[in-house]
DNA sequence: GCATAATCTTGTCGCCGTCAAGATAATGTT
DNA sequence: AACATTATCTTGACGGCGACAAGATTATGC
C-alpha cells in the first residue's frame, strides 16, 4: 500500500496536500504552483487533477488543513492556561499568535477571501471550531459588560478578534519594530492589554 | 505630447500604475499581470521593464500609490471630526476601514511583506506618513494613561493599529456577519468601541 | 548636426494551469 | 474466475505568463 513505484499512489491527496504546504512556507505562496507539488511528491503534473480539478481547489484544501491546526493551536494554550476569563482570552489570542507566526503564509491564506471557496463544505467545517472558540472566549466579558442583546454580543467578539487578529497581520508583516519582535514585546502585549480593559 | 500614436508613450509609469490599479481591484491580484496591463495601456507586452524592471517592481510601485491616497483617507476623515482625543481616534479608524473597504486588494498588497520591496526608498517614503498619523492620534490616549517610556507608547500604538487593522481585514474578507456588514455595525463598533475604553 | 542615451517592439525561452486522450490498476458483478 | 466498470495516473498539447536579448525609434545633450 506504501510501495515506491506504482502506478496508483494510494494516499496523493494528502500527500500533495503536505507537499503543497511545505513549499508554501518555504518559498511563499507566489512560488506555489501544481507543477512543483506535483513533482515534489514524484507524479505527473496532472496527477493532482482527480483531487484537486483547480489550483484553488488545492488552496482551498489547504486552508482547511490550516484551520484545523489553527483550532487545535488555540486550544492546546487555553488548556494550558488558568481557568479565569482574562488567562482564557490572553490564552486564546496567544495560540492565535503563534499560529500565525509559525504558518504565516498558510495563515494570509486562510483569511484571504478572494482566494479560497468558502462554500466548500470542508472549508466551512474546518473554519467553525475556531470561531466557537472566541465565542467562548468573549462570553464571560461580554457578561461582565451586561451585553444583552445578539449584535451587542457579537459587536464584543468583532473587537476582541480584530484586535488579536490585525497584531497577527502586523506580526507577520514586519510592522512592528525589530526590537520590540525579537523582545515578543509586540507579540504579547506587556503595558497595555485589551483584556485588561475588558476585566479591569 | 499626449498624441496617440507615438513611439514614446510619454507618461509610461503613471499610465502602467493607473492601469495596473483598475485591473487589480476590478479582477483581484492573482488576475494582475504585466501583459494584461501593457495591452490595456496599448504598449507592447516587453514596454513596461524599463520602468518596471519586474513585476515586484509594479506592485511595490502601486503599494507607494495606495499609501499616499491611504494617508490621504485618514487626513481627510479627522479634518472633518471634532479635534477632541476620542474623535480623531474614531475618524483615523474611520479613514482606514474606508480606504480598505473602497479598495481591498491594494489594501492587502500594501500589507503584505512578501510581495513588496521595503527597502524601496519611494515606498518607505510613501508610507511613512500614514505611521505618523497613527503617532498623532494614540499620543493623547498615551498621556490619559499616564506611559512614560518609549517602549509603552509604542505598545499602546500597536494596540490601537492592531484593534483597526485587524477590522479592517476581516471586513473585506468577509468574516463579519452580512447584516452586521450591510448595517456598518461592524464597520464602526456602537456598543463596544475601543476609544471607549481607552478614554472614559 | 551628431553622438549618446532613453524608450519601445519583436521574438524567444521556460514555467504555469488546464484540457484531452490514453494507459494502468482497483473495484464490483456475475 | 472472468469481465466490465470505475478510479487513478501519464503523456501531450494549448495559450498566458515573467523575463531576457536584440533591434528599431525617438529624445537628449554636446
Amino acid at each position: 500500500m506504501a510501495g515506491k513505484t506504482k502506478y496508483h499512489h494510494g494516499n496523493l491527496r494528502e500527500a500533495l496536500l503536505a507537499a503543497a504546504l511545505e513549499i508554501l512556507e518555504a518559498e511563499g505562496l507566489a512560488q506555489l504552483s501544481l507543477r512543483k507539488v506535483s513533482s515534489k511528491v514524484g507524479v505527473s503534473h496532472a496527477a493532482p487533477a482527480h483531487h484537486f480539478p483547480t489550483f484553488g481547489h488545492l488552496l482551498t484544501g489547504l486552508a482547511s488543513v490550516g484551520y484545523r491546526r489553527f483550532d487545535a493551536a488555540m486550544k492546546k494554550a487555553r488548556m494550558r492556561a488558568a481557568r479565569d476569563p482574562a488567562a482564557q482570552m490572553r490564552a486564546g489570542g496567544k495560540g492565535y499568535l503563534d499560529f500565525a507566526v509559525a504558518n504565516p503564509a498558510l495563515f494570509r491564506l486562510m483569511f484571504n477571501a478572494t482566494l479560497l471557496d468558502w462554500t466548500n463544505v470542508g472549508l466551512m467545517a474546518a473554519s467553525r471550531p475556531a470561531r466557537d472558540q472566541l465565542r467562548e472566549i468573549c462570553a464571560p466579558a461580554a457578561a461582565r459588560h451586561g451585553l444583552k442583546n445578539e449584535s451587542q454580543r457579537l459587536e464584543l467578539e468583532y473587537l476582541v478578534w480584530s484586535q488579536i487578529h490585525g497584531r497577527a497581520h502586523l506580526l507577520i508583516d514586519r510592522k512592528f519594530a525589530a526590537t520590540d519582535r525579537d523582545s515578543e514585546l509586540g507579540r504579547r502585549g506587556e503595558s497595555l492589554d485589551l483584556a485588561d480593559l475588558l476585566f479591569r
